[in-house]
DNA sequence: TCGTAATATTGCAATATTACGATATGAAAT
DNA sequence: ATTTCATATCGTAATATTGCAATATTACGA
């Protein structure tokens, strides 16, 4: 196969692993703190920033993207990405929600 | 293509990543969930718990293991798999970390 | 020692991801 | 209107991940 088997788990569980994939590869996660750092963002910058093709970033703005990370001017020829905060401080919060809720110890070695 | 550049990160962003990976399956976020609740968590209880093959939870165990999650007696017949708290917090820090140094508004939209 | 129970490893098929060149789109400037 | 600039999308190749059956390993008990 190679599919994940999605009916198997909870929603809470399902809602971690996406958004955690978000952040699964480093030119994502790279991009995440390069758009918070500028005040204007465009792809270009961020194509001279990172080190990949123009194709490639785009393709990862559209995972950041549908993710619901950003947000800003996507029209025009001086498109501003910019971070959602506040979606930005969910993914935060559903994090330390789990890591909060997992971490009892169940054996002493 | 398909890897990674890695050797265009820094070590920050590749830590977050690599990290971010542990998580960014259900499975791996079910079977760590679970095996913080249980006193005793064998490879066995964990199988009938998620509903996947021997195999499979024993590959996402050692993706799991290698990221320095696992501790415990991994030797005889009754394995018992408990969550390295202590490595688990180092997770925690470090997206708090990440996400706390990534939340500048860039534009005003 | 032999069998058994529990977990790990191997091999393979299906699918997903990553990367990039080529091309399309869309708005602004000329 | 045409060109130009910035970004998106498409097509495709390379690689990674997921899942499982089959098999190996390993420790314990009879």
């Amino acid at each position: 196969m190679g599919a994940s088997k999605l009916d198997i788990y909870t929603d809470q569980i399902i809602e971690i692993a996406a958004f955690a994939k978000v952040f699964a590869h480093p030119a994502r996660v790279a991009i995440l703190q390069y758009i918070s750092k500028q005040e204007n963002c465009i792809c270009n910058d961020i194509v001279d920033e990172i080190g990949l093709a123009q194709a490639t970033i785009s393709q990862h703005l559209k995972v950041i993207n549908e993710a619901g990370l950003l947000k800003g001017n996507f029209e025009g020829k001086s498109v501003c990405y910019c971070l959602n905060t506040i979606r930005f401080k969910e993914f935060q919060d559903a994090f330390n929600s789990y890591f909060n809720t997992t971490q009892t110890n169940c054996c002493s070695i």
